[in-house]
DNA sequence: GCGTTCATGTAACCTGTTACATGATTCT
DNA sequence: AGAATCATGTAACAGGTTACATGAACGC
C-alpha cells in the first residue's frame, strides 16, 4: 500500500493537484515508484474520505479548474505509522529473464535483438542518472535520501548494462555452437526431479 | 502477459499439475517470477479453453487426485511468438526509496533498523545465489539462459547490499548532523517548482 | 493431539492499465 | 490546421493477494 504513502509524500512538499501529482510521478518520484492519473484520482477519493488529506477547489478562468490537496495531521500521523512497518525488498521479476529459463523454447534472433535494445535503454539511464548525481548537492535530509535512490538506480543500470552486454557475448553463435540446442529424452517425459 | 509464459515454459520440461508448477513458482523459476496457487488455477483454465494445454486425469489412493497438464502445438506456438515481442524493463520500484524520498517525515529509528534487516536480507541471497552459481556446469541452451539469470540475481543482491552499507553510513547520526531536518519555509507553501 | 504435506478450487478484494470523455488555450 | 498542454474524471478489464473450504496421510 505504497502508492497511498508516496502521495502523501509528495504532498509534504505542499499542496498539489492530482494533475500536478501524476506529472511528479512521471519525473522525480517516478524513479521509486509510479501510477497513473487514473490510479492517483481514485487514490485521492479514498484518502479524502479517510481524512488523510484535505481538498481545496482553486477557480480558474480559461481552463479547467483545480482541486489542491493538502495533508491533515492524520495524514502525517498515517505517515509516520507507515515508515514504522518492515519494507520488504522486492525480489527481481522480469519478462526477460523467463524467456532466458525456456530459452530452448524461443526464438534466438528475436532475443538477441531484444537484448540490444535493453542494453541501449540501461545505458542511456545510466548516462542520465551519473549526469544528475554528479550535480546534486544535497542540504537537507529529504535531498540527501533523494540522492541515496538515484544512487541505487545508478547501480542498478550499470549491473543491468554489464550484464546485458556478458549475455551477448555468451549467447552468441560461436558460445552457443558448444551446447545442445534439445533436452535429453529423458528430462521431456515424467515430472521433472527439480 | 508472462505468468501465461512462465506457465508454459515451465510446463516444457514436462507435464506438471497446478499444485506442481506452484512449488516450481516457489522455487526455481520464482527468482524471475512469481504467482501463488490461486493464480495458476485460474490462469491453467483459461489456458485449457485457448487451447494452449491439454489436461489429463490422474487417480491416486489415499491423497486428492492429480491433474497433470501438458503444452500443446498451439502452447509452444504461442510461445515461440511471445519471444517475439519486445521485453521492456521494469524500472525499480521500491517502498524503501518511496520512504527514503521523504526521510524528513519519517521514523529514523526505524528506517535504520529496516535498513539494516535489509541488508542482512541482500546478504544471505547472495550467499546462496553465489553457491549456486559455483556449482553450476551448464550443458544445454536451456541450463545457460538460468544460469545467466542467476548471474543477474547475484548483481542485484550484490548492489544493494553494497548501497544498504552506504546508506547506513550515509544516515549515521554523525553525518546527518551535518544536514537541516526541516525544508525552508519557502519550500512549504505553494506549489514546488520542481 | 498438532502441524505439515498433498491437492484441488472459489470469492472477495485491491491494484494497475487502457480507453473513453470533455473542452479551452497555446504552440508549431 | 493539428498537436500538445491543462485539468478533471469514469469504466472496463487484467493481474495479484488473502482468506475460505475440504479432507486424508504422515511425522513429531
Amino acid at each position: 500500500m505504497a502508492l497511498r504513502d508516496a502521495i502523501l509524500v509528495s504532498l509534504g512538499d505542499g499542496p498539489m493537484s492530482g494533475y500536478d501529482l501524476a506529472k511528479h510521478f512521471d519525473e522525480t518520484i517516478g524513479f521509486f515508484w509510479r501510477a497513473t492519473h487514473s490510479q492517483i484520482y481514485r487514490e485521492l477519493a479514498k484518502l479524502k474520505d479517510r481524512g488523510l488529506v484535505t481538498s481545496e477547489h482553486v477557480p480558474q478562468s480559461g481552463r479547467p479548474n483545480r482541486i489542491l490537496y493538502s495533508v491533515t495531521d492524520k495524514g502525517r500521523e498515517a505517515l509516520l505509522e507507515w515508515s514504522r512497518q518492515p519494507a520488504a525488498a522486492d525480489p527481481v521479476k522480469d519478462d526477460f529473464l523467463v524467456r532466458l529459463y525456456g530459452l530452448e523454447h524461443m526464438d534466438m534472433d528475436a532475443l538477441l535483438e531484444h537484448l540490444n535494445q535493453r542494453l541501449e535503454g540501461h545505458r542511456e539511464r545510466l548516462a542520465k542518472f551519473s549526469r544528475i548525481a554528479a550535480e546534486a548537492r544535497p542540504r537537507t535530509l529529504g535531498e540527501l535520501g533523494r540522492l541515496r535512490g538515484l544512487e541505487i538506480g545508478l547501480r542498478y543500470e550499470r549491473e543491468w548494462a554489464q550484464w546485458c552486454e556478458e549475455t551477448l557475448q555468451a549467447l552468441s553463435p560461436e558460445n552457443i555452437a558448444r551446447f545442445d540446442t534439445v533436452v535429453p529424452l529423458d528430462n521431456k517425459k515424467g515430472r521433472p526431479k527439480q
